[in-house]
DNA sequence: TTGACAAAAAATGTATACATTTTAAATTAG
DNA sequence: CTAATTTAAAATGTATACATTTTTTGTCAA
């Protein structure tokens, strides 16, 4: 595998496990030396993190690990909210069976395996709705999105509220598929529309006791 | 100024004036050639104009230039439609005069300005609504609003009608700013709204013409 | 002590050289 | 002649070396 891909993803997981501690600046030199590669590698997995939002520029040297906020939360919820809605209604006239199985598939393995690293449960959620939206055709529309779960996922090694949620999730993501198979395309945008709100309403109370403590 | 920098706007210039046609595979070592500079300067460009829509991948070797088509656009402004209004309806609470005076004057700047190249007529424009979003206070939102005027913005060289809609366009921009200023909010977002939906099909429709013709 | 200014250290940007991968071509077996 | 395999060419990935920029440090004067 490519050196790029790997560090990538090491990176990545490292800071989502806060080996690398938000707020700090993490320089060329730093990373190459930590991880044993050159800098040009760590200059393309830095950028490439900085356009999903797990690092942000710092001036014009390092780039810095973002925080955690409930307004950045908040923020990301709502704009779940705006559009994933929009691109379940446009993929349910295109969903095929093969589509909703594949769901089901993703679905079971989540259920089925407790004790999933945070790191993974965000991708497998991902992957879940990905798999619903997929027949919208719209490009541009799933990769807004793929980058928003992105953003969200940061959020889910820090959370470790998310556990409890599981559960409620899994059964309302049952439903979900349940309303599709039976082509009852209006409730089951209804239904995600309030899954996404709750899970963000969840994410952003938690993040609002901590802040306040 | 940054070698990065120079070459990442020449080489957006060039695309949108089709000096690089559409379809075209762009390798790293034509461009640095092309262009007189290292490798590495020409892959940091491209990356980052590959994360705006002006390049796209192909296969594992070379970039390519993205070609315009109906549907495309349609997706775009489909989703300026979904997350601008929301904007504006964040920002109006905490606009200051002075953000509306900005963009009265970056108004003034484009109407004065007759013989725009296409290439500033959608840098110009852009400004004009980040002016008035600025103070929704929600950074992930304005910089998706940012690429997505970006891309937008890519159809402007190849759309030479726009000039017969400047003046509709300035016209709505004019009066969005009138209801701004005297605290109308609800009818400037319907405004919006409208004004959003209208270039949009306006551009659909001269696609969907020149790709039956 | 504080402030500005200069020098040194450290960081990123850039170019070149080399390694690996990928693509294309050419050759050969069927 | 076709198809598969090998070989060469061309492309990208990676490392090192150098250049430029930025930051920090330290010095000196007010």
């Amino acid at each position: 595998m490519l050196k790029k891909q790997q560090l990538y993803h090491q990176l990545k997981q490292d800071i989502q496990l806060q080996h690398w501690a938000a707020g700090q600046v993490l320089t060329q030199h730093q990373l190459a030396r930590h991880y044993a590669v050159s800098r040009i590698v760590v200059r393309d997995a830095q950028h490439a993190l900085m356009n999903e939002g797990w690092l942000v520029a710092h001036g014009k040297a390092g780039m810095q690990v973002p925080g955690f906020s409930a307004a950045e939360a908040e923020e990301l919820c709502m704009l779940r909210l705006q559009l994933e809605p929009l691109a379940l209604q446009h993929a349910v006239a295109n969903m095929s069976y093969s589509q909703l199985g594949q769901a089901e598939d993703l679905l079971a393995y989540i259920t089925a395996s407790n004790s999933l690293a945070p790191y993974q449960r965000g991708e497998l959620n991902w992957q879940f709705h990905h798999t619903l939206y997929q027949s919208c055709a719209k490009p541009h529309l799933l990769r807004l999105l793929a980058q928003l779960h992105q953003q969200v996922a940061r959020y889910l090694g820090y959370q470790e509220q998310v556990q409890a949620y599981a559960d409620t999730s899994a059964a309302e993501h049952a439903e979900l598929l349940s309303l599709l198979r039976h082509g009852k395309s209006g409730l089951a945008v209804a239904l995600l529309t309030r899954h996404i709100a709750e899970a963000g309403a969840l994410l952003v109370q938690w993040l609002q006791k901590q802040q306040s403590a």
